[in-house]
DNA sequence: TTTTGTGAATTGCTTCACAGCA
DNA sequence: TGCTGTGAAGCAATTCACAAAA
C-alpha cells in the first residue's frame, strides 16, 4: 500500500488491468490467484505481474498467490478509487452525452455530478446518468466546483475550445482533467492531465494493417 | 516512406501526434517546421522527433527543417490514412451512437459505413454519421463485410458480448478491431486489435491525484 | 548559421533466475 | 512442492552530441 514516487508509468497503467481481471476472478468466487494466472488472463508474464504489484507493497503469500478480495481493496486504494470521486463534464455533444450515461465510469467509482455547455438551447436539459443532472451554463462552472469540491473534470468540447476550458477549470481549482480533444493541453504544474484521442487509436490500427499480409 | 518492421511502438503512436500538429501548422500556412518547433508544440524533445521520423525515411532538410505539406502526405501514407477506410460498428448503445456521429473519425480518414445491433427495437433506425446509415441486425454482419470489403470493425458492445462479436468479425474476415469493451480480446494472429478503456484513463488520473499536494 | 540524421551513451523497463517462505 | 519478491541481466527507448548538409 505504499505510494512510491518512482513507479514506472506502464506499471500504473497495468494496475487498472489487474483490478479489472481481479474483479472478474472475484465474481467467479476465486479466493486466491497466482501471478501466473493473472498474467495469462492479460497476456503478461508472471514476472511482470509480480514486479508491478511489488512496487506498491507485499500482497502475496509464498506458495499460495494473492488473496483476491484483499488485493482488489489494495489496488483500489492505490488508484484512489476506493472512494467515489465526483466528476464534472464540459461539452455536452454526442460524446459528452454518451459519457454522462456511460456505466463504466460509475462502476469504477466515478460519478458525473454536473454537466456544462455554452449552447443556450441545451441549458436546463435533463441527462440521465448515474444521477439525473441538468445541463448548466459555463458561467456556473466556478461556483459548482467550489460548492461541491469537485476535483476532476472531463472535457468533451471541440478542439479549439479545449485549452480555454482547461484554463478555466484549473483556475477554478480542479486537480485533474480527462480530455477528449485532440490537442495537447498546457496546464500549470500541479494539475494532472490525461488525454484520449479516439482517432489516434484507429490510426494505430491502420498502421498495423498496412504491415499485415492481405489474403 | 519506408515501412520498417522494427519500429518502436511508441514512435508509431507519436506519428499520429505529429500528423495532428503538422495539420495545425499547415492551417496556419507554415511551409516548414523544425524538429524543435514540432517537439515544443507536443512537449517532446527535438531529438525524439527527429529519431521518430527517421525510422520512416528522410523527410527533412539540413538548416531548413521539414516541409509541412509534404511531411503530412508522407505520414498519412505511413499510417495508411491517405485513403478513406470503411469501418463498421457493432453495438449501438450510447457510446456507439456517439462514435457514429463523431466527426473526428471522418476527419482522419475513417468512415463508419454500417452499424449493427442485436436489439430488434433498434433495427432499421437511421443514424446520422458522415453518411446516413441504418442499424442492421447482427445476422447481416458477414454479408456486409463481404459485399463492402470492410476491413476494420469498432466494437461497442457490453464486455460479456465482446469476445463473441470479435470472433465473428475475425471469422468474417475483418483485419482490425477497435474495442471499447474492458476485456482483453483474443484473436488469431493476423488480426490487429486496439483497445480503449475509458475508465482506465480516469483511474490513471485518480492515481496521479493521490500523489499531488492538496492545497 | 541552422538544422538534420545518426552512432554512442544513458536511462528505463522487462525478463531471468533463484533465495526464501509456507 | 508451489509461489512470491527481488537483485542481476538483458533489452528497448530516449537523450546526447556531433559530423554533414544547405
Amino acid at each position: 500500500m505504499a505510494k512510491p514516487e518512482n513507479t514506472p508509468a506502464p506499471a500504473v497503467r497495468r494496475l487498472s488491468l489487474y483490478l479489472r481481471q481481479l474483479e472478474t476472478f472475484h465474481a467467479a468466487d476465486r479466493r486466491t490467484v497466482s501471478s501466473k494466472q493473472l498474467g495469462e488472463a492479460l497476456s503478461l508474464s508472471d514476472a511482470q505481474v509480480r514486479k508491478d504489484l511489488a512496487y506498491f507493497g507485499q500482497f502475496g503469500q509464498s506458495g499460495i498467490g494473492y488473496p483476491v478480495p484483499e488485493l482488489i481493496a489494495s489496488v483500489r486504494q492505490i488508484l484512489g478509487t476506493d472512494k467515489v470521486t465526483s466528476v464534472l463534464l464540459v461539452g455536452v455533444g454526442n460524446l459528452g452525452r454518451a459519457l454522462v450515461s456511460y456505466r463504466g465510469f460509475a462502476e469504477r467509482g466515478f460519478e458525473i455530478v454536473a454537466a456544462f455547455d455554452n449552447d443556450p438551447a441545451k441549458i436546463g436539459e435533463s441527462l440521465n446518468g448515474a444521477a439525473r443532472i441538468q445541463i448548466q451554463p459555463l458561467s456556473a462552472l466556478e461556483k459548482v466546483i467550489r460548492v461541491h469540491s469537485i476535483r476532476v473534470g472531463v472535457v468533451t468540447v471541440p478542439a479549439p475550445a479545449a485549452q480555454a476550458v482547461a484554463d478555466r477549470l484549473v483556475e477554478a481549482g480542479i486537480r485533474g482533467i480527462l480530455s477528449f480533444a485532440p490537442v495537447r493541453l498546457r496546464v500549470e504544474g500541479n494539475v494532472a492531465v490525461a488525454s484520449v484521442d479516439l482517432a489516434v487509436n484507429l490510426e494505430q490500427l491502420s498502421f498495423q494493417l498496412t504491415g499485415l499480409a492481405d489474403p
